[in-house]
DNA sequence: TATATTAGTGTAAGCGTTTACACTTTTCTT
DNA sequence: AAGAAAAGTGTAAACGCTTACACTAATATA
């Protein structure tokens, strides 16, 4: 049997009201008791149930993460940011990945309403709509969601700018090498930040001027397999594009491994552009040429947002754009048409 | 304000009781009444308080998962399975990285032993005394370790075989490619899995009647760093070692690094031979041989032994070995001793 | 010195469930 | 047709904590 705060107050001689003001650091206990009451419920080796308290106080002192995968190490990044916040706090994380056989939905509902978390911070890839809707549920704790759609102004919200990273590497792999035919593989078709990213690089052809040309966009999936059979498209076809800008790491990956296998180098034969700057990113060879996301950043901004909101009544819903920085590896260079800086 | 039982049982004209049993589905209520009640739930949109039902029945559905870092896919890997194990189980997971630092590992499992989890599944790298002591703190849960120290035989324990895992691919690289000078890049001083990865080489060299050489036994810590300083100091010595079988994959890539900063080839100058097989080992190159260990199986083993402990009263401590296989990249062979099968 | 504050403690009412037990119908038995 | 068993509900007591309110004793105020 455990020992519960009634075993501590009749040890110690007072009412368990008493041990639980002692316990929680109220103003209005002597401390002659206060340290008395402490010296017992160590003695008995008392914890407080947290159960309890959570029914008692409202709260739980856990806040919820949903993520779309628990894969690789893009998520891994999100849950140690989301962690550190939390733990710092106070507060413990608790991690559902809403698997592809689980439906999101579902797995939303069983996690909020229920009053088992104090917030949730949900990352959903997938386009407003549907997120609204789930969102819209009643019975729902504080949300933050990390999302590339910042149109949710309703909404707390950590995105990254998907639009301006994939339009800084464009126009820089144009500007600085020269390149003019830049074929691009698209994320998957309801992917916001897959969709974001394509339209930074049909703003940067545009604003350089170079055509878009409709067979140099391809659909993908963001999964190595998708790069691979969108890249031996690419390579199949009578005008093959001079570089290929993979939607995230994993295509580029898919990419490498069809242009090694048909004898062809990376840059010299044609490049290749990432995005997220995965850790594998810098041990593929050559080291791939793409845009930072600060992950890590991105989780631990989102446990701010959300603990502020749930401490703080009267908060804002806020927008955090996070930025993406562009990383110059290995997998581009044409002409190395700038000399100086 | 939240819809709770007793609003159902207002608006349908019953008690909370037969409310609360429709709701699980107790055999003795009648067809006619679980219906309407599920209807009137539905309508008013009720969610059961999981705190109030935890602190009613002594059981919150939630494992706590305890991992010394969250931190690459390795750890993402266990995250997975025990996230899938316990969702078919009807569980959730709360996570918690501990940095290996035995005042977080303290923290974390006091707040585990508060009635918040049903379970923890811990992960421990260190030596056992540490654990045994943190674990027989009163007041915790059913846990089940994953560490691979299986001299715990009190505890239910998941462990992978390394020794068996090193043995077998030091064994290989010896018969299979006659390499004779075979040194060692270990891991962290108190981590067990390194520990047993040191002994299975030893073992190997010893049964091939091959001499250790004390000079070609490095600490490392399983970081890139760390096999990069390690390979250094190797390269640096008078006679160098034909092969470095680094303590796991990490370290293998810093040796990668410094090899090809020598302007030396893998593995016609020098071999690498890694552990865990990560994702990264496949997409270096060369693709590192490595030794396989099924980090999803892991966690899906340590879930289910969880799970049945939880439920079963008297289970009986199991202690659970994975093996390792040893998996042919193309970072090593010297001479292509045999050439059939 | 009488009164108003204040400090410190106890009492008891929640928090939202589950569930043992009691109770009333209904359905079997014979 | 009478009693026993079964089926279906309700009552109320937990579960272990927090906290508003009440109370007493000590201190400050005049």
């Amino acid at each position: 049997m455990k020992t519960t705060i009634k075993d501590v107050a009749e040890k110690a001689n007072v009412s368990i009201a008493t041990v639980s003001r002692a316990l929680n650091n109220h103003p209005k206990v002597s401390a002659a008791t206060r340290e008395y009451i402490l010296k017992i419920s160590e003695e008995l080796n008392y914890k407080p149930n947290l159960t309890a308290r959570g029914l008692a106080k409202k709260e739980t002192k856990i806040i919820g993460l949903v993520l779309p995968e628990i894969q690789g190490d893009f998520f891994t990044e999100v849950i140690k940011g989301v962690d550190q916040i939390a733990h710092s706090g106070g507060y413990h994380v608790l991690v559902a990945g809403s698997h592809s056989e689980r439906n999101i939905v579902e797995s939303i509902m069983s996690f909020m309403g229920q009053s088992m978390v104090d917030g949730v911070i949900l990352m959903i890839p997938s386009i407003s709509d549907q997120v609204k809707e789930i969102i819209s549920v009643s019975n729902i704790p504080p949300v933050v969601l990390i999302n590339g759609n910042h149109s949710l102004k309703d909404f707390d919200l950590v995105y990254i700018d998907n639009f301006q990273g994939a339009y800084s590497i464009i126009d820089y792999i144009i500007k600085n090498y020269g390149y003019t035919k830049i074929a691009h593989i698209k994320g998957p078709a309801k992917n916001n930040d897959a969709a974001e990213r394509f339209e930074g690089y049909k703003a940067a052809l545009e604003n350089n001027n170079l055509e878009m040309r409709d067979e140099w966009i391809i659909n993908g999936d963001f999964t190595i397999k998708g790069g691979e059979i969108a890249c031996s498209r690419l390579l199949s076809l009578k005008e093959t594009p001079e570089v290929i800008f993979a939607g995230n790491d994993m295509m580029a990956a898919g990419c490498y491994r069809v242009i090694k296998a048909h004898g062809l180098s990376i840059p010299d034969d044609i490049g290749v552009v990432g995005f997220d700057h995965t850790f594998l990113s810098e041990f593929i060879s050559p080291p791939i040429t793409t845009v930072h996301v600060p992950i890590l950043e991105v989780g631990k901004t989102a446990a701010s947002l959300l603990l502020e909101k749930i401490t703080n009544k009267d908060h804002k819903p806020r927008q955090v754009k996070i930025s993406a920085g562009i990383i110059l590896g290995k997998s581009c260079k044409k002409n190395e048409l700038v000399s100086s800086a």
